[in-house]
DNA sequence: TTTTTATATTAATATATTCGAATATGTTAA
DNA sequence: TTAACATATTCGAATATATTAATATAAAAA
């Protein structure tokens, strides 16, 4: 019950929430495409990024310098949960915008010189 | 988005998520009921409830010497969220051990005497 | 009216959270 | 190796939240 009040809390600071919506339309984001999406400090993308991998909700795995960040796919309620809000995405205008942002991510790889990833 | 937050705030405590909890399998409880179940202090409970109220999630009347509160239906979101949580709630045992103190709600009334409600 | 019961509020204190700044670590490229 | 980049960590200040005890209000019962 623990691990289920920790997850309500992780979804009650925006960042976060944007974060985690984020990372349930697309399948995986890196530090700094999060970090420009959400026009956020890295360091505060990396605090919570790490939270969350204690808390089992994401799993990370670098690709050469990144490190990409997904959600754990096994965590049902959090996924219901996330689907809850998603479905309903209209309704949370930054939401939106952030969503609109991911065909975009590349631009936040500031080294990207078409090499493919 | 605020109000989205608030309700993942709402849910990230232990006592306001079983108060939640309980008022979306049981239409309505007053707060000497949800006090007695939950065996939390009354103020306590009455602290939460009325945060509750001021998010629009909840809504109280009064009966006499009680003040029952139930969900806003009008909230899909949060209602959408705890049957996430309801559907699984065989994985929270202390959920679980809430929803049969349901059953002898009326105990926690300590001046019930048979008069019908 | 006085007492009892149910609920709400307040104040004091303890605890937790958030955020930014500075810095450290790890990786790639030159 | 050195420089540049991506990510992580630490710490302190400001703020927010939780908890308890004491007390207030409001309705019902005596």
């Amino acid at each position: 019950m623990n691990q289920l009040t920790n997850i309500f809390k992780g979804l009650s600071d925006e960042t976060r929430l944007r974060i985690l919506v984020l990372l349930y339309q697309e399948e995986e984001l890196c530090v700094c495409e999060l970090s420009g999406i959400l026009e956020v400090p890295q360091p505060r993308i990396s605090q919570n990024l790490t939270k969350f991998r204690d808390m089992n909700l994401v799993i990370d795995k670098r690709k050469e310098k990144y490190i990409y960040y997904s959600l754990k796919k096994e965590n049902k309620i959090l996924l219901n949960i996330l689907k809850d809000v998603v479905d309903d995405i209209g309704s949370y205008p930054k939401l939106s915008a952030d969503k609109a942002k991911i065909s975009y991510k590349e631009k936040y790889l500031k080294q990207y010189c078409g090499k493919g990833y």
